[in-house]
DNA sequence: CGGCTAATTTAGAGTTAGTCTAAATTCAAT
DNA sequence: ATTGAATTTAGACTAACTCTAAATTAGCCG
């Protein structure tokens, strides 16, 4: 049997949650479930449309990828797992991560306004991405 | 017939477009599509889930209504149309209505670290509600 | 090692939220 | 009244998950 490989906080990866973790961590973009069981299943080729959910779920928890989602269509999961805000084209749906360093500050402000004791923020840019400027 | 009412841009605004607006405005709260098709069905009994669905995308397209979306469940509807931002409760899901004022700057940063022509930014607060911090 | 228990995976059924379709109805304008 | 466009309806359909129960696999104990 392979050895069992473990996260850095000693949770169990087994070859199928590494397999998915492998598709995320290889790709520059933002693909959906769907994307990564196609993917999966070239590494793996009896893994279930379950079980990538289910590894989703174990990685996402174990802080190893980050779920994105928008209201429409399907999440999108990323292998950046630091805070960080996102930009949505309007014209190809293309999503770029970014930073907005006054974040930490933002998450106050908002906090003042609405009275929550503050957890996180999740900011949004809808716009048009350079490729669709031209 | 009863005389053809009109949104304030000459679009026409049917019984069941005003059976599902007036269900919107006359709460303080976020329904989902649900929601709103049980209350409508209150006003007008025959009025079908389709036309629900039809009616908040027409009256979204109009202006007289806003849709938020979060990634888990059901989109909420908003009777509030100008901009504003939402503060979520992790613990009772309850959602709130803010605006911040730096939104418009904010806008703008989020433009220059993307790079993208902006259009709209949506802002999100996770934390707990005043209800729940006690 | 061999057995035991818990965790994980699998296939496929089920669920949720929303969209689509085609027929019937309503409407506004001739 | 007639016509053509817009709207509504019921119900079938779809996408994206989630759940279930059975099978497999894995870590632990003696």
């Amino acid at each position: 049997m392979a050895k069992p490989n473990k996260t850095e906080t000693g949770e169990k990866l087994t070859r199928q949650r590494e397999a998915v973790l492998g598709v995320i961590r290889e790709r520059e973009d933002h693909p959906t479930a769907n994307d990564i069981f196609a993917a999966a299943r070239q590494r793996l080729p009896g893994i279930s449309y379950a079980t990538v959910y289910n590894s989703l779920r174990f990685l996402k928890a174990a802080g190893l990828v980050h779920e994105i989602k928008f209201g429409d269509s399907a999440s999108r999961y990323d292998r950046e797992t630091d805070r960080h805000d996102h930009a949505l084209c309007s014209q190809c749906g293309k999503l770029v991560d970014f930073d907005l360093p006054q974040a930490a500050e933002l998450m106050k402000a908002a906090a003042r306004r609405s009275k929550f004791k503050p957890e996180s923020v999740h900011l949004t840019l809808k716009g048009v991405c350079p490729d669709c400027c031209d």
